[in-house]
DNA sequence: TGATTGACCAACT
DNA sequence: CAGTTGGCCAATC
């Protein structure tokens, strides 16, 4: 019915769009729902994109599978990133995410329902 | 146009 | 336990 030969970037776009405040998600849960499993590189690629795009991406939301700020230091500011994770209620501790298995956020779960 | 890289992950040695 | 390799797609050189 539609299109669904969308690029990557499209898709990863959506998803992250859609994780939940004080929710955090990682780049291959994201490219596994998406149906590519070792495509975890191009979630992450997505988001160094989404900087020179006008779409807000909330890729502060989105760390690495051990729960660290791996792409910290992508953003506007490597701070900016920790802070906005603390202000939405999320430990970080020496760049890692404290608890990170409470604040996962399946990207399944948006598609499933 | 071919080769390399890129904010990763998992399996294998 | 640590290092290497394969995989995926897109962008850059």
């Amino acid at each position: 019915m539609v299109n669904n030969k969308k690029s990557f970037f499209e898709k990863v776009y959506k998803v992250v769009n859609k994780i939940p405040y004080g929710k955090v998600s990682t780049y291959g849960a994201i490219a596994n729902c998406l149906g590519r499993k070792g495509s975890a590189r191009m979630v992450g690629w997505a988001m160094n994109a989404s900087h020179s795009m006008e779409s807000i991406i909330p890729a502060h939301r989105v760390v690495n599978r051990n729960g660290m700020l791996t792409g910290k230091h992508h953003f506007f500011s490597p701070e900016r990133m920790q802070s906005m994770l603390e202000q939405e209620g999320i430990t970080i501790k020496e760049d890692k995410i404290i608890n990170f298995k409470l604040h996962f956020w399946d990207p399944s779960i948006e598609l499933n329902q």
